[in-house]
RNA sequence: GGGCGAAUGGCGGAACUGGUAGACGCGCACGACUCAAAAUCGUGUUUCGCAAGAAGUGAGAGUUCGAUUCUCUCUUCGCCCA
């Protein structure tokens, strides 16, 4: 048998399809569109596995949409700026920019050896000026919309490598290279007024019915909305505070109020600068890290005021003001009144301090034992020790009366408040894209004219060892405009900016004037299958989100709500990991089997450890290079299994026996491809229609499973396929019956192995336009079927009999088959339970 | 601490709206080919049992003629938020 050769042909088929373009793509208003878009990856150096399941979950899926006669957008591009390729570059002496080029020549080569369907006419990549001129633009509309703002915020700040610091590069409170105590320190930085669209980013939630539930839940819970009320507390002990506003969610709670506790940076604060004690506290709270995470893992403490609040409900009731590290200035109103019998963190703070724990909601209404001591009641129950509130249902009905008697008498207001903070959009960084604002000698920011966009980066040659070269870049800093100097900002923008609308790119990618074509993105927009991993459930999408409401905030005619109709996210690549007897990882290439036992490839005498399979990664050295892999197996091999395994959605594990399988099944499917090509046209007679009909039910999973993401199944089916096919053609069949259905399933296969499916083709002479083969519905029901017969709802037998068989036939038939006969013979029949052509229970 | 999700053979997993549990693959066993091995092909493979049969989808209950599927309680694991 010749063997099929993946290298021969898979070069052959990817070579066919470049010089003939059939992916790129033309709007046609007289086909239905489907824009099949995969995240766009970052040129980290090569691809991994990672890449490979998530483009070829979405290549099946263009593929599939093409066939069916779709006009499909299936584009591909590089999210090209960030960090890694500043640390690259300063550790290989280079710059940012070559770094970035030669990655992505790598990485295109690697994913063009997987033979994905991909317009790579409209390639686009965010580091290069054709793209961020027209982000740059984008900021300047959102400007000049009133959605762009300056302002002061605090930042992880290196003072070795004077440098600014990501959350994630904050290791322990200190600099992730430097090692060094990381500082709070404020920096006046540029956001993006996200906030103002937290009620429609949270009500369109609704309308994405295509769109994992998780997700959804994950996006609403980040938002964050609430409902609760501001409260006004009169303030005795100073003559510069009269009163403190506080937001809360449980205005039920205020009889239970024990203490009132700022933020350092709350506006009171200023009455304190010159109290050495203050400074102290507040550069202890400074080391406690921004995230909420540490503020809410860390030691509560307080600093006490001389300021004395009063209870608005009960003016005798008078209680200490505090400051605290654990109210943030920017959720709510940087301060909180706090209830330590129902707020554990409130609870921490009032054990600290000695401070009163009154109990004012009790689980039972008849237990008025109840008293909180250690742990704070959080659960719902009824008002206690709280005069004209008792006895209020906790913590609805209590909630809304507190709110109705607080807004009647004047002493709060019921106010929605969201968790979402708006999105700071500063980096301190030279890999990104510039932010076109200029400043005049006083500091005031001012636009840089759209003429002279793109602000261009400029070139350097290599990284400096620390700091933002941009801040060292005098002469491009040194901008001259109707005959006055401003000095560029030299931040650049968060790189998630500029993933938040290279889908409206791919759309047009080419268009010199503006971001995208308006009557482009009113055809292909909006994207109706985006595929990425979950981790971009929070960020990425819901700034994509935003962004796509800033464009169409007071722009009628760009009227696009949503950017991604469907999301599907997809799992991870796992792999077993190894250790040594030093407890030194292993990779899998240092790792030989032998008797099902795994060994050091270079001394088979000492046995590997062998730990739990793990998502891939570079520090566990279970990664599988793909390149490598596509070259001995072939990329339809590796199509085939990065699918078998596990459903899409959920984590794989990569083997070698599994690629390998996969390999090998492509081989025995080309054995069964020579044979029925092979196949002598004879005359035959009385041909029956097993072959046909079993063809028609296989394009029917077939076709059900893709549009359900089933891709793990679809792989069964194909096997299943196979086996049936290779016994079914010893029976006699006239070759055009065999071609016929065999054509049919080669078609479906283009979406998972497309190379070896076009071979195929090619060789049965099928020249003619590929078409998804449809089904009919009357050849997908048998005459002949098995029915399922119980004994008290116990599975006993089946009966093969005629479709539709009436109840008092099939009993008749039940009465004479010999094994039910011990079951009912000289039995009571109580009760049948009959449902048609399926089974029939005998209750005795 | 809260939210969401999951749990099915030795392993990955399948099972339509409650109706034949374990498809398909891996692994394993046996057989064929071979001097032998690899490769390939064939057969078998939930557990207990020689068999007839019985048990069986994390544990326990419930609804039902019938539950992997629906409800409740619990256990373990994963993810997200804190």
């Amino acid at each position: 048998m010749e063997r099929y050769n993946f290298k021969i042909v898979e070069k052959k088929w990817q070579k066919i399809w470049e010089n003939l373009k059939i992916f790129s793509t033309k709007l046609d208003k007289n086909k239905k569109k489907f824009y099949c878009l995969e995240m766009f990856p970052y040129p980290s150096g090569k691809i991994h596995m990672g890449h490979v399941r998530n483009y070829t979950i979405g290549d099946v899926l263009a593929r599939y949409k093409s066939l069916k006669g779709f006009n499909v957008l299936h584009p591909m591009g590089w999210d090209s700026f960030g960090m890694p390729a500043e640390n690259a570059a300063r550790q290989n002496n280079l710059d940012p920019k070559s770094w970035t080029e030669s990655n992505i020549q790598v990485m295109k080569s690697q994913l063009k050896m997987l033979g994905l369907s991909i317009d790579w006419s409209r390639e686009i990549s965010t580091c290069s000026p054709d793209y961020y001129k027209h982000q740059q633009e984008f900021f300047l509309e959102l400007y000049d919309k009133g959605l762009v703002y300056r302002k002061e915020q605090y930042v992880n700040w290196d003072p070795i490598d004077e440098t600014v610091l990501a959350n994630e590069q904050v290791i322990d409170g200190k600099g992730w290279r430097s090692g060094a105590v990381v500082e709070r320190k404020k920096l006046n930085q540029w956001f993006f007024n996200i906030s103002k669209f937290s009620d429609d980013l949270l009500e369109d939630l609704k309308k994405l019915d295509e769109w994992p539930n998780k997700v959804k839940i994950m996006q609403k819970n980040w938002l964050g909305k609430s409902y609760g009320c501001e409260i006004d507390f009169k303030i005795e002990g100073s003559k510069n505070v009269v009163n403190i506003k506080c937001y809360t969610t449980r205005p039920d709670t205020l009889f239970g109020m024990s203490f009132l506790a700022l933020s350092v940076d709350h506006p009171v604060a200023k009455y304190y600068e010159n109290d050495e004690e203050f400074i102290k506290f507040k550069k202890e709270c400074a080391t406690t890290g921004t995230t909420e995470e540490s503020i809410a893992n860390a030691e509560k403490i307080g600093f006490k005021t001389n300021l004395i609040a009063l209870n608005p409900l009960d003016k005798e009731r008078k209680v200490p003001v505090y400051f605290a590290n654990f109210v943030l200035m920017d959720y709510g109103l940087g301060a909180v009144f706090g209830c330590p019998a129902h707020d554990q963190r409130d609870l921490d703070f009032a054990l600290k301090y000695n401070l009163e724990v009154k109990t004012v909601v009790t689980p039972d209404k008849n237990n008025s034992q109840f008293k909180v001591e250690k742990e704070a009641y959080t659960g719902p129950g009824y008002i206690v020790n709280s005069s004209f509130f008792d006895d209020f249902k906790c913590p609805d009905e209590s909630i809304s009366k507190a709110i109705a008697y607080l807004e009647k008498n004047n002493l709060g207001k019921r106010k929605i408040n969201f968790r979402l903070k708006d999105w700071g959009v500063s980096r301190q960084r030279y890999w990104g894209c510039p932010i076109p604002i200029i400043y005049d000698e006083s500091g005031i920011p001012k636009k840089v004219p759209r003429s002279m966009l793109p602000v261009e980066l400029p070139q350097i040659n290599k990284m400096p060892a620390s700091g933002n070269p941009l801040d060292n870049a005098n002469e491009w800093k040194k901008v001259k405009l109707d005959g006055k100097i401003y000095r560029r900002e030299t931040d650049t923008l968060d790189t998630f900016v500029d993933s938040s609308w290279y889908f409206l790119r791919f759309c047009s990618p080419h268009k010199k004037d503006y971001g995208f074509n308006l009557e482009e993105i009113k055809y292909w927009m909006p994207v109706d299958q985006y595929i990425g991993g979950i981790e971009h459930a929070i960020l990425h999408l819901l700034y994509s989100r935003f962004f796509i409401k800033a464009l169409s905030f007071e722009n009628e005619s760009f009227n696009i709500n949503e950017p991604f109709k469907g999301l599907f996210t997809q799992g991870m690549v796992c792999h077993e990991t190894y250790k040594d007897k030093q407890n030194n990882w292993l990779s899998p290439d240092e790792v030989e089997t032998v008797n099902g036992k795994k060994f050091l490839r270079n001394k088979l005498s000492e046995e590997v450890i062998v730990g739990p399979s793990e998502s891939m990664s570079k520090s566990k050295k279970n990664t599988i290079d793909p390149e490598k892999i596509i070259n001995s197996y072939g990329a339809d091999a590796v199509r085939l299994f990065i699918l078998s395994d596990s459903p899409p959605e959920k984590d794989i594990q990569w083997s070698e026996e599994g690629i390998a399988s996969s390999h090998k099944f492509i081989q025995k499917i080309w054995g069964l491809h020579l044979e029925i090509s092979s196949k002598i046209d004879k005359e035959v007679e009385d041909e029956n229609d097993q072959l046909t009909r079993y063809t028609n039910k296989f394009i029917k999973k077939i076709t059900d499973n893709l549009e359900n993401f089933s891709y793990n199944v679809i792989i069964a089916n194909i096997h299943e396929m196979y086996s049936f096919f290779s016994k079914e053609i010893k029976i006699k069949y006239s070759k055009e019956t065999l071609v016929e259905n065999y054509k049919k399933v080669l078609i479906t296969l283009i979406p998972i192995i497309p190379h070896f499916a076009y071979e195929a083709l090619e060789i049965l002479e099928e020249n003619s336009s590929l078409d998804w083969p449809s089904y009919d519905e009357n050849l997908l029901v048998d005459k002949i079927i098995p029915i399922v017969i119980q004994i008290n709802g116990k599975k006993r037998t089946l009966i093969e009999t005629n479709r539709d068989i009436s109840e008092e036939d099939l009993i008749k038939k039940v009465m004479i088959n010999p094994n039910l006969k011990k079951y009912i013979e000289n039995k009571n029949i109580k009760k049948k339970i009959f449902i048609k052509n399926k089974l029939i229970n005998i209750i005795i």
